[in-house]
DNA sequence: TCAAAAGTGTTGAAGATACACCCATGG
DNA sequence: CCATGGGTGTATCTTCAACACTTTTGA
């Protein structure tokens, strides 16, 4: 009955430019000095472990009211050479609108696209990779997808976060009817007209389906 | 940077008299006294996660070398009136063949169906209740129902395994179409003889697809 | 001879995939 | 005028669901 520390870790997606990024925290102090690792830190007393790693996505990203699920917890007894840390982890997704307010400092937090991570810190690699298979998977029975779009947004850029999901191209024809069928998004009257052509602007159509 | 106590907790399934079951152990201590509880314990400073709910499985349940999943961390700082627990909750399987060793002491450990379970100490019901959703969720695409199945079964044990965990009657042929399309069960020249009519026995094909 | 479980095919509906062209706009 | 992304329909295949009767055996 003995006392072990608790940490949460998050993977924090985000898609920019066409490709699926994971945010990285460059460390500052031993161990794994000037490693990156996933941001992250240890649960205090009195708060649960998604406050936890809501509090720590604020602290270390600046980043806050994000789509947030547990995703595993790693305690092998060897992970950090520091002594025996449990850590319990998340992920989260942001639209590439969300601003990452004050509080991420650029010199220490920065994006990666997820297949060309650097070496990371403990096993966060793993994590991450644990992370990537989860969305994947929850892309075709849930709305994961949407979490990485602003609010309105056309199905040409739902179809880029799909893609950049499965790392693959989908049909348009096929994606744009699967998607309208099941009525998970709502059509507005209103038009982007950025962009090349104008393109119809939808939205969610309310809370659909965030299973675990 | 406090040091929190962490537990590991075990939904236990099995199959008897067709009918899903989980193992619960009446609680001799306080608080709950008396209440029945799922398995578990606290996790030693040099054991890993999954080996800590293996032990206390053997320990608590005597049952050994079976299907362990990891479910779900619940860590609420109410959920232990004795203070700040975090539980990283498993989940198993076994067949209804294999024995409970001695060390589960009958007074204190009984199988209950899933769907009639006593008031649970903690938040022990929900992690039931998540670990139930879980399997029903994998029947289809992995082959954890035969994990609740011996070593050679026919494909009616296996259906019945299926119901028990689905809680409803599914259709004869269209199940064994589905099974034996799959090929992740290879039927052996084996007959069981007791029952009415000789059954054809059938071994799972090789390791397939436990996925989390 | 009856009760119980084993075994076996077909049809229709729904869903998934493959595939190609024209349009509106900004540069 | 051309490059870019928006928008649209059909044919095919696969997958899933519904459905009923005969056989073997032990009691």
């Amino acid at each position: 009955m003995s006392r072990l520390l608790v940490t949460v870790d998050i993977v924090l997606f985000t898609i920019r430019e066409r490709v699926l990024h994971v945010l990285l925290i460059r460390r500052l102090a031993r161990p794994f000095e000037n490693r990156y690792a996933l941001p992250g830190g240890f649960v205090l007393e009195d708060e649960s472990l998604e406050a936890a790693a809501a509090r720590e996505l604020r602290e270390e990203a600046g980043v806050e009211k994000v789509y947030l699920e547990q995703l595993y917890s790693f305690g092998d007894p060897k992970r950090d050479p520091r002594g025996r840390v449990v850590t319990v982890a998340y992920y989260a997704l942001v639209s590439e609108t969300q601003p990452l307010r004050a509080g991420s400092d650029a010199s220490v937090a920065a994006w990666f696209p997820v297949a060309q991570l650097p070496t990371l810190a403990f096993d966060h690699r793993k994590i991450v990779e644990c992370a990537h298979q989860r969305i994947r998977n929850k892309l075709d029975y849930t709305n994961v997808g949407f979490e990485l779009l602003p609010e309105m947004f056309t199905l040409g850029d739902l179809q880029l976060v799909h893609e950049a999901i499965v790392g693959q191209a989908l049909d348009k024809r096929n994606f744009r009817r699967k998607i309208t069928q099941k009525a998970i998004v709502k059509p507005l009257k209103e038009w982007r007209k950025t962009g090349r052509k104008p393109a119809q602007l939808f939205r969610f159509s309310d809370e659909v389906g965030h299973i675990h």
